[in-house]
Formats: structure tokens, sequence, C-alpha cells
DNA sequence: ATGGTCGGCAACCGA
């Protein structure tokens, strides 16, 4: 069985994109971010035919998740059980036996603003989410955009960007405590070398051909999960293409 | 090469 991830940065702008990778990849399931629609507008017919079944939640212009898997969905909730609810921000599904959960992390803005607050409380809250509807001997595949890197190996320059909204000692903080419930970080887990990046600034010029990236996409898994785990790698073809998100897949293989 | 980041959406905001 195989999981992945990307921020495709508008579905619609990235329908072609996302279409073409899964018929080539054919992942068992595919969690998306930055949809950026609202739901009546969603291009489901156009994944008519793909094989793929799907769950999506959005908004006007910005955020928005989505899942698409082979199996059916099961149980599919939308946000957080209390307000604000962020529903465009978190999908769960129960796909065969395994619990997945998209998650698309406020990205914060600047450290000094409330919206960065806000990300560091969002992840109190998803700590929670986790401590409320799971064991951490459940399998559950946690993946998504945490617009987070978590060690000076996930960003190109860790002197000059420390302290920056993606990359600083607070946000580290909150983000380890939801791994510390029970998660393990899938490519880390096979790959420890740094310069391994799933996201590229399009503001950068020539960010791409110098490797100056960031790993903010993330693949988390409990510990029956880990111990089902063959590999985590990512893909970057999708970003060569005309046309490319910012992100790039990560992909999962498991025994299952 | 006559532009230099994108996407959404209709002026500028968010990433």
């Amino acid at each position: 069985m195989r999981f992945a991830t990307f921020n495709v940065n508008s579905i619609r702008a990235r329908q072609d994109i996302v279409l073409n990778w899964l018929k080539k990849e054919t992942p068992d399931v595919l969690a998306v971010q930055e949809t950026k629609v609202q739901d009546k507008d969603f291009p489901l017919s156009g994944f008519d035919g793909s094989g793929y079944n799907c769950v999506y939640k959005g908004q006007k212009s910005y955020n928005g998740v989505a899942v698409f898997s082979k199996q059916r969905p099961q149980q599919v909730s939308y946000g957080f059980r209390e307000e604000p609810k962020d529903e465009a921000r978190l999908i769960k599904a129960k796909i065969g036996k395994v619990w997945v959960v998209n998650t698309y992390v406020p990205q914060g803005r600047d450290v000094e603003s409330e919206h960065f607050r806000y990300k560091l409380d969002w992840l109190g809250r998803l700590k929670k989410f986790f401590e409320e509807n799971f064991d951490k001997n459940d399998p559950v595949v946690w993946l998504g955009d945490f617009n987070t890197a978590r060690d000076e190996r996930d960003v190109y320059d860790p002197e000059g960007l420390r302290g920056h909204v993606c990359f600083n000692e607070q946000l580290s903080k909150a983000l380890e405590g939801v791994i510390g419930w029970g998660f393990f970080d899938l490519f880390r887990h096979f790959y420890e070398q740094g310069e391994c990046y799933s996201f590229w600034d399009y503001r950068m010029r020539g960010a791409l051909k110098a490797n100056r990236g960031w790993r903010l996409d993330y693949i988390m898994v409990t510990k029956p999960l880990l111990d089902a785990a063959k590999d985590c790698y990512i893909d970057r073809t999708p970003r060569l293409l005309k046309k490319p998100s910012d992100h790039t897949p990560i992909v999962a293989e498991f025994d299952l």
C-alpha cells in the first residue's frame, strides 16, 4: 500500500498534473492541500474514470484539503470538533484498515503576528485531536503540508533562516509535541541526510536549480505502520513540469 | 528573451 501527500497550490490549476501523477504513480491514497476552491466548484468530474474516490473541503481562494483513494473512505470528518473548526485544513478518514489524517497547517505569516500564535495553538489542538480520536497503537498516517522545518537539515540556510515563521524554536517545540504523542517521521526514518526538500519558493530565482528548498511536507506514522513501512521518498518529477506547484509529492510504501 | 513568482479573483492578499 502506498500513501502520498502533495500541496498542489490550486487543484484547478494543477488538475492535469495530479491526474497524470495518479495514473503514473498509482498510490492507494493521495492527500492534497491548498486546493483553493469552494466545494461547489471542486473539479470532481475531472477525476471521473481515474479509479479514485475523492473527499474534499475547501473555501473561497485559500486553503482547502482533499483525499483521493482507491478504496471508498469511511467515517470521514472535517476539521476540529471545537471552534474554530478549520474544516478546510483537516480531513480524517478511514481507508481500508488505516486512519488517514490530512492537514494543512497554518503558515503563520510572521512570528510577530497573531497568525503565528494561531499556528502554535493549532498544533496544540491537533495534539489533543489525536489524543481524543486514537490510541498510539492504532494504524494512523498523519500527512500533509506542516509549514514547519523540523531541524537544520530541513532548510537550505539554517543560520540565515533561523527565526523564520516556518523555522523557529517555538514552532519546533509545538510540532515535536504533536509528534511526541506517538508519531515517527517516515522520510527521516529511512534517510538521515539533509538537502532533501519538498518545497522551493517561486519567489526565489533559480531556487530549484540551486536546491535552495525546505522540507515542509511530511508523512508521519504510528508504530504499527512504522513496522510495516518499506520506504519513503520525495518525487521531484512534478516540480520539473511546466506550471509546477511550488511543492512536490512525498510517497510512503507499506507492506499492508 | 521585450519578462523576471504564482493563483484566485477582480484589487490586492496569501504563500
